[in-house]
DNA sequence: TTGAAAGCGCTAACAG
DNA sequence: CTGTTAGCGCTTTCAA
């Protein structure tokens, strides 16, 4: 049973062609029973238009592509990015958009993909996440007509995005260390991008605003990885900090390691909180305290945002900033009399 | 600077937009310099035919689907799904396919996203994984044109599939613990699908062939979340099994989770086998000993038995089973004589 | 309110 | 070897 197309519904119905695509078009000026007549069609053979013609002349095709420039290891292991796809999947299904999805494996491979996708004009705009700082998308993307949105705020203004409010979640994990009563909190900050930069200063504001000098002792960098969280917290160990923020979960896994190698109890000898709320920070033992970030609505979000490009209403560029929320849970507790010795 | 067509390239290169065509498509019977004009003015433009129009006049999209249909909770979770979906990825980037994720967040949506895949005919065939039991999503595209592959043997005979030696691999893991002198071998089990069945019977199989009785009491079954896996081992616990072969590696890392809270040193009280190999199972304390399974191969050789159905030389279903290897780490060891009480 | 016809950008016969 | 022409299935004027 081959696909059908207009022109046969039409010859079913006794209609032409042209009479069967505005049924399904919803346009307005149809005799009632000839509509009905042709709807009894489609419903019964099942038709839908067949959607590559339909881009053709449309010159939409309805899909939004997603790219994600992150390293091989972050990929596999960061379920920040399955969320997120997750939230972006959700935006496009209620938007009937369809979502492609683009991985890269070498250097060589992005750059061609790159290519192909704005030479090709398969997609209607892009949703581009992970590292970026990335130049070479971001530069061949807003010299393309392609509409692109970020989910993270990127260096270049004059970008679309999406992003949580990093500088205010980061604020209020450490003003909750505070007012726990820690003095030498230190933070495990990233280089990665201006959210992880905004994380930092959220970080260093609060402190200041609470009358505690920034000793850089206490902050050490990391990747967003475990495992580089693991390290930056070995580093920073020796200069005793009571408490630590960690600028994503994944660290915060990976200095929960750490602690428990260096036989440091949490939160009995020392409070973490994390960022982001991945499920795993859940299970963890203890189960961490968090920045709450709804990383699922952020992938919605990049996908309003961007449809608001395609009908380019109002100006550009887009941007939203999407709230966080703490949530406290094992890795944190207030200051005890007797631990401060 | 609007999209070039392949008319505009003709006129510049003074020729008509089929000998453009022909150039781009690698037609033999082209005189050189013409063709070497043509390819010329095509560097110089960065031209590249548009995607939409060939594929309704070659009707092939290029674009490969691939469904996920796991509940939420999983495809969130469970990293195996982020490595398969690299390896997809890497398939359709080698052979100039464009890979669209369809994910659901509700039957019902997981219902119309079905049939706007078979209906608007976007896709030239379609990958399918996770719960390979799905009988809707199967039989959806069983009853359509478009060609099926699944990434995990499904119960239905009749549909192509990759998927690794499953009981060859638990039959592995099992019989490392028999030869390390283990007795009372646990297994945690699912009943997910068929390649859950066949690690249960190779785990059987193996215990069997080396006269040890299977003991219904050591089979606990969880659902492939780490959380099942937790519960299954607190289940088993009272009947003392001296060793464990865990159906996936989510599963043992919850299994960890429930011996470190009975206080049951792993590897010195107990041994645990995983099984797939993820990143996390590195990243384990300790490191887990498991099958390694090649995901992000699947993932390609996926794509390329879809490419074959494609272009349907040869008889189908087509079917690939890729071999897996045991990797021994930190939570297997031989049993010890003094602890043998 | 509907049908006929043009055309989206490309490929593939078919002439020449 | 290359240009002309006819479509792919759909939407959208333009007439009627």
């Amino acid at each position: 049973m081959k696909r059908l197309t207009l022109e046969e519904i039409g010859k079913l119905a006794g209609v032409s062609r042209a009479t069967v695509s505005r049924v399904i078009n919803d346009y307005p000026f149809i005799r009632p029973e000839i509509r009905t007549r042709v709807q009894e069609i489609i419903d019964q053979t099942g038709f839908r238009p067949n959607s590559i013609p339909r881009s053709l002349v449309s010159s939409r095709s309805n899909i939004v592509g997603l790219i994600i420039p992150s390293v091989v290891q972050k990929v596999f292991t960061d379920p920040y990015f399955a969320s997120l796809i997750y939230g972006i999947a959700q935006g496009c299904n209620r938007n009937n958009l369809v979502l492609s999805v683009y991985l890269f494996h070498s250097l060589e491979e992005k750059h061609n993909v790159i290519q192909t996708i704005v030479g090709t004009g398969l997609v209607d705009g892009m949703i581009v996440t992970g590292d970026n700082r990335d130049t070479e998308i971001l530069d061949v993307f807003l010299n393309s007509q392609i509409p692109l949105v970020m989910v993270g705020e990127p260096d270049h203004s004059n970008v679309s995005f999406v992003d949580t409010d990093n500088y205010g979640g980061a604020y209020t994990a450490t003003k909750y260390l505070i007012d726990l009563g820690f003095q030498r909190i230190g933070i495990i900050a990233t280089e990665i991008n201006k959210s992880s930069e905004d994380r930092l200063r959220g970080y260093k504001q609060a402190l200041l605003d609470h009358n505690i000098a920034v000793d850089e002792h206490l902050i050490a960098w990391g990747n967003y990885t475990a495992e580089s969280g693991y390290l930056a917290m070995r580093e920073i160990l020796p200069y005793r900090p009571d408490a630590m923020f960690s600028s994503n979960d994944a660290m915060a896994l990976g200095c929960l390691r750490a602690l428990r190698e260096a036989n440091i109890r949490v939160p009995e000898d020392m409070s973490l909180i994390g960022f982001d709320d991945l499920p795993q920070a859940l299970q963890a033992e203890p189960p961490l305290t968090t920045i709450q970030q709804t990383i699922q609505e952020s992938g919605c979000e990049a996908v309003e945002l961007l449809l608001r490009l395609l009908n380019d209403d109002g100006p550009t560029p887009l941007r939203t900033i999407l709230p966080n929320t703490l949530i406290v849970r094992g890795t944190t507790r207030a200051v005890q009399s007797q631990s401060n010795l």
